[in-house]
DNA sequence: TTAATTTTGTGAGATAGGTCACATCTGTTA
DNA sequence: TAACAGATGTGACCTATCTCACAAAATTAA
């Protein structure tokens, strides 16, 4: 195992700040393992021992909410999982699931701490990590709430082709009533926004295929929705 | 100024890890202010230059959504404002506004950093900070979009009967139309769930006072909302 | 390849909550 | 303390979405 961390390809920007003795560290409490869509990285209400970086692939969090399982954000790799479950309280908050397959790295907590606490870049990198997720999460709570159905749906999609596929043209990773559940509406309500989307001629459906035909009409829905 | 941070009474927990010296240099880097209710304590869209900590009293945090500022939070001292701000952006991304007369202290971004980089143990209680802001937020966006406005009302009068003045009679720190805001529904819809509440003996108003009469049922409309 | 299971599309009817209107109330300012 | 601007309560009506229902399509398992 040792020596690895030192030549990974997927390292973070944060652990690039660690010298060749701490990146051994790393390596010697790190394992890698490759998991496929549908298995649970990290579940809410089980012990936290670990730390998960996902070196390759797309994992959705989620979370009990009073009726039902509440998609919170979709993460794609390279990312730290799990940041918040794994410090402060012994128990998950929340889980992960993967949604494509995916490579991840478990890191024992310990090490991580004491990562933490001997070098400070590489705390300030994990600083810098958490303000953003909270901005994102602040970002989001605003533009989901005082948009309708169409303008989340058509921010769905913006979100799947600019951040996570990088092209006009990809495979859904997550089902209607996922996406539903994820912008709070039904599964009925986003198959109808998707149909009126093709039938306007702003994507094209097969199934799972999407290809987004007319980004800028997408655009104006998102911020006009 | 130069002791000042030393035998401050709000100290947080994470300055409480500093040295003496730390301690001081915290102090030279630190102007404490007192605000008033109303007054704009970090604005979204102006250069970010300070932390803030706010020592005593009640603050809002809200941000520009597609069609209106949006309510995302009420901070209860003692507590740090804007760390997501300050750090990797230079211009801050949330707006926060004092809602009770409160104390702040604004601290030199660099100080904080310097800080952040000579003592871990202080760094690692901000990680702590961010990842409990993180949990947070998760938790809020699963139980706000999963309850009907009954049981988001009941939440918030919950929450400041419990978080923010332990106490089953106060006065409410927000307009009807803030609080609609706050929770995703209307002015009108928060004022009729209130009166609800009050013909049905599960809270006395008079003006922004409420007592609450029935915490129990509260707490059933919350489950159940 | 077939059977079983899950996902999806779409119509019709039901409804929570939004919007509008307007009368009070309340706190502020001059 | 008079006058005003903002905050609140409530009725009436409207609508975006939800729910229910059921058929078709697509996966997965056997």
């Amino acid at each position: 195992m040792a020596g690895k961390c030192e030549v990974c390809l997927f390292r973070s920007m944060a652990a690039s700040k660690l010298n060749p003795k701490e990146l051994e560290l790393l390596s010697e409490n790190c394992a890698s393992v490759t998991l496929k869509s549908g298995d649970l990285l990290m579940q809410q209400g089980a012990l936290s021992s670990n730390i998960a970086y996902l070196k390759r692939g797309l994992a959705k969090v989620h979370i009990r909410g009073p009726h039902q399982e509440q998609l919170i954000k979709l993460v794609k790799a390279p990312a730290y999982l799990g940041l918040p479950n794994t410090f402060g309280d012994k128990i998950n908050n929340y889980s992960v699931t993967v949604v494509e397959q995916s490579d991840v790295c478990f890191i024992d907590i310990n090490a991580f701490k004491n990562l933490l606490a001997s070098n400070h870049q590489f705390a300030y990198e994990i600083i810098l990590i958490l303000c953003g997720y909270e901005l994102d999460s602040f970002k989001k709570c605003a533009s989901r709430t005082q948009k309708q159905v169409r303008g989340n749906v058509a921010d769905v999609l913006l979100d799947l082709s600019d951040r996570i596929y990088n092209s006009l043209n990809f495979s859904l990773p997550l089902t209607r009533g996922e996406i539903g559940n994820y912008i709070d509406t039904s599964r009925e309500s986003v198959s109808r926004v998707l149909s009126e989307f093709e039938n306007d001629g702003i994507i094209k459906i097969s199934g799972k295929k999407i290809t987004i035909l007319n980004k800028d009409t997408l655009k104006l829905i998102s911020e006009n929705g």
